[in-house]
RNA sequence: GCGUCCGUGGCCCAACCGGCAGAGGCGCCGGCUUGAGGAGCCGGAGGCUGCGGGUUCGAAUCCCGCCGGGCGCACCA
């Protein structure tokens, strides 16, 4: 029986290559093509390596879907390809000496192989790789686009800086004051950086999320909390001293009577303007200090308030009461306007800071709690206002309206909104990027290299020439740095920095349509047919990241018309982490688990059911909790149905002779497990599988028998369903039952709604809740004849003693009757 | 601290609209098979659904409060 046996090396050798030939997931191009488009995407690997187990996960996941819309007919747009620049590379580089692009293109050959391997319905006609000259030339032609528009900036400021990577980092890309990457602990740093206005679409990022129905809300939740709305009033103070007044904005303009100082961020500009002489070297040395801080200590909740006086006195512009100008680092510089007024009866960090250093405090909203200055509890809730002239006796939301009104009327103020969302940092001083392509010229300024001149391509630079010095690699290189301006042909200068990877990413899912185009980063006819993508997969790690700067982008071409909708992802799902005994795995902890080396024990059949089977895919997986084992040894025993099938008997048979019982079992999994797959509760419909599984075997022995037509249509149902999860096992059995290849263009089962009618129902009878009785019953049987016969039981009136006071009945599965 | 999701046999997890707590897997125990082991096949045990209250004829499911955990936010005025 050798010829049953379940060998999946041996599959994997065999399919492998025959899929290769076959090319089964080949997407659809013919313009002809009837059938419905769907387009199914997994996020695409940086290639720092091989595969890995998260690797594994998500693209399982992902293929479940691909592989169940090629068995509905769909033509399914399923591709692969590298994010292929970053940093990693540029440091295998330096230690190996070589450029960077040989460690990343020799990473990608391994994940496309072992890609290949795990077999993963890819179309591989449109891989690309995101440090292609093909690819990043369409980076800098979005580029100049934005320029053109004024969406891509030059600005300095304080920035955030990685010490260990060398380069600046997005807002997006520091969390909680340490390198996203890496890890290290950000440092701020003033410097003239690249800037996407991303802010500019603030309003829309988050009122197009209502197009979002089909994203987990988590996610949603934490792209509006970066987003950061508020509403507020803008409120201009005088500045004894100063020609023009300062505007802050405050989200409770309704205290404006309370304000009893006023702060200006450590490091605004208006600080070092207005502070006096006197006070200047108290405010240098304070400005010294807290430029020494790092992201983590600055943000820490439990530290104190620090600050310092400036020597000035700000005009309250509704009651011409003079307070102090202070400047503190709990204002922020680039948020608002850098300077606020402060409320400290009603805001706890304005009291922390007046209570620190001997400030007033003045309660104008009437909350019922106790004096804040008493307590050092600010009361920032709602009340009644009160020491505020006109606004006495209103509660909150009058008393905005009508100070808004009063400030607008003079010109002092006025209503307005502000987002925590800061524009999109993207120059990187680094090397193995897309270079931005810029030119500086002494006389023309920023000039955008012409279309005809794209792409502009990286130097030659390799080992040590690519080591961080704080400044990118490419400044280096004279002669690729040297060039005639493009407008006035004088001596210039092309900017050696390079862009953000995140703005590969942006667009690449829009590449894949049409990957080989080289009118534009790709073509607006591909874009229409097959976008925007019905399902998205990746991990929750790009909530505020790639998802944001993807739906930013695609606003922005839609806005230059090119692509003709505003959101690009219809649907996402975020899988969850591979852990091992509980932890995250790693090289420190030392309990990795190598994806290669489960495949090379259990095949990848077994691996990828284990992943599917683990549990609802936005769940954590802890490999130390599941079995791949016991994956093969399921896959086994379904690898022997379908070929016990297969020996005895031949494709066409008629069903309809077949063995009612299996045939009914057969057709509710197909119902089921169609309604689990759509719905995504993959775990429960491989549960499914398992009991088909089992029925058919105890059909074979002791049943019908294998050459009943019941078992040949249970075994292929089984095969087609099981190949969404394990296709080198199902491809296998297909053949085996008499079908050519390949399973992937077989088409889904449908159940025969005859099979799935019961006979007769379980019907339980509680007495006070208790069960007491079941009664077998037909799913029809009215209200009133399940009462009457529920009542006859002899099983319930021995629970009764007398009239029951009340019977519910929920025909035809439940009688509940109660004494 | 605030918000949010979750807590079901020893373990991973099911349970449609509130209606018999258990589908599937791991582990455990037993039987058949085998020279033995493994594999295979068949069967079994195992629970106050985190705790306390409430709504209901009926609660794992809905509501409130605790306890425990995950995630997000946390000087953004």
């Amino acid at each position: 029986m050798s010829d049953e046996q379940y060998d999946p090396q041996a599959l994997q050798a065999k399919w492998q290559q025959r899929w290769e030939r076959l090319e089964p997931y080949r997407a659809g191009e013919d313009p002809a093509d009837e059938r419905p488009r769907r387009y199914m995407l997994d996020m695409f690997p940086y290639p720092s390596g091989d595969l890995h187990m998260g690797h594994g996960e998500v693209f399982a996941i992902g293929d479940v879907v691909a592989r169940y819309w090629f068995l509905r007919g769909y033509n399914v747009l399923h591709p692969i390809g590298w994010d292929s620049f970053g940093l990693p590379a540029e440091n295998a580089a330096i230690k190996r000496n070589e450029h960077p692009a040989t460690w990343t293109y020799a990473n990608i050959e391994t994940q496309a192989n072992s890609f290949r391997r795990y077999g993963i319905s890819f179309d591989w006609s449109r891989r690309l790789h995101t440090s292609d000259p093909d690819y990043y030339r369409w980076n800098q032609w979005l580029f100049t686009r934005f320029f053109e528009r004024g969406l891509a900036y030059r600005k300095g400021g304080l920035v955030n800086w990685c010490p260990n990577d060398q380069t600046v980092l997005a807002n997006e890309q520091v969390v909680n004051g340490r390198c996203e990457r890496c890890g290290a602990e950000v440092v701020r740093r003033e410097l003239t950086q690249w800037y996407f206005k991303i802010t500019d679409y603030a309003q829309r990022l988050l009122d197009d999320m209502d197009q979002l129905t089909h994203w987990p809300e988590r996610l949603l939740t934490m792209q509006r909390n970066w987003i950061g709305r508020s509403e507020g009033a803008d409120v201009l103070f005088e500045i004894e001293g100063r020609d023009e007044p300062v505007t802050v904005y405050t989200t409770r303009p309704d205290t404006l009577y309370g304000a009893t100082f006023f702060v200006v961020a450590a490091d605004a500009a208006l600080a070092d303007e207005i502070v006096t002489d006197e006070q200047r070297p108290a405010f240098e040395a304070y400005r010294a200090e807290v430029a020494k801080l790092s992201d983590i200590e600055r943000l820490a909740t439990d530290k104190e308030k620090t600050g310092v006086f400036l020597g000035r006195h700000a005009i309250n512009p509704v009651n011409g009461e003079r307070i102090p100008v202070w400047a503190a680092d709990y204002v922020l510089s680039d948020y608002g306007h850098g300077a606020i007024m402060a409320v400290p009866a009603h805001d706890q960090r304005d009291l922390d800071f007046a209570l620190k250093f001997g400030l007033p405090v003045k309660v104008v909203v009437h909350t019922g709690l106790a004096d804040p200055a008493e307590t050092g509890q600010a009361t920032p809730g709602e009340g009644t206002l009160v020491n505020s002239g006109p606004l006495d006796g209103l509660g909150k939301a009058e008393a905005i309206a009508k100070i808004v009104e009063i400030l607008a009327a003079e010109g002092r103020g006025r209503a307005t909104v502000n987002f925590r969302l800061r524009d999109w940092l993207l120059s990187r001083q680094r090397f193995w990027g897309t270079p931005i392509p810029i030119i500086h010229c002494p006389d023309c300024g920023e000039v955008p290299v012409p279309d005809e001149d794209l792409p502009v391509t990286l130097p030659d630079m390799r080992g040590e020439a690519l080591a961080p010095k704080g400044v990118s690699p490419l400044a280096a290189a004279e002669d690729w740095v040297n060039v005639a301006c493009p407008k006035c042909g004088g001596a210039a200068k092309r900017d050696t920095d390079t862009m953000d990877t995140f703005v590969d990413s942006s667009w690449y899912f829009l590449r894949y349509t049409s990957p080989g185009y080289s009118e534009g980063p790709f073509d607006p006819e591909q874009v229409r047919r097959w976008g925007p993508i019905d399902q998205y997969v990746g991990g929750i790690e790009h909530a505020v990241l790639h998802l944001l700067y993807s739906r930013f982008f695609t606003k922005v071409l839609h806005d230059m018309g090119m692509v003709n909708f505003t959101e690009p992802f219809v649907r996402m799902l975020n899988q969850g982490q591979v852990i091992n005994g509980g932890k995250a795995m790693s090289k420190s902890l030392g309990n990795g688990v190598d994806l290669g080396k489960q495949i090379d024990e259990f095949g990848v059949d077994a691996v990828r059911l284990t992943m599917i089977f683990a549990g609802p895919p936005e769940d954590d997986i802890d490999w130390a909790d599941v079995s791949p084992a016991a994956s093969q040894k399921f896959l086994a025993r379904a690898f022997r149905v379908m070929a016990e099938a297969g020996a005895a008997g031949a494709p066409g048979a008629d069903f309809a002779a077949g063995d009612i019982e299996l045939r009914k079992v057969t057709h509710r999994t197909i119902d089921e497990v169609t309604r689990l797959i759509e719905s995504y509760r993959f775990n429960v419909a491989v549960a499914r599988m398992m009991e088909l599984t089992t029925a058919a075997r105890r059909a074979i022995d002791s049943g019908p028998g294998a050459a009943d037509p019941a078992v040949r249509e249970a075994a292929e149902t089984l095969a087609i369903m099981l190949s969404l999860v394990a296709p080198y096992a199902a491809e296998e059995g297909w053949e085996r039952l008499g079908h050519g290849p390949s399973i992937a263009r077989a088409t889904w089962p449908e159940a025969d709604p005859s099979l799935l009618v019961q006979e007769t129902v379980t019907c339980v009878v509680q007495v006070a809740g208790k069960v007491r009785d079941r009664l077998e019953v037909s799913p029809d049987i009215t209200e009133d004849d399940l009462r009457a016969l529920a009542l006859a039981s002899d099983k319930v009136r021995a629970h009764l003693s007398g009239d029951p006071r009340k019977v519910i009945v929920r025909a035809p599965k439940l009688v509940n009757i109660v004494p």
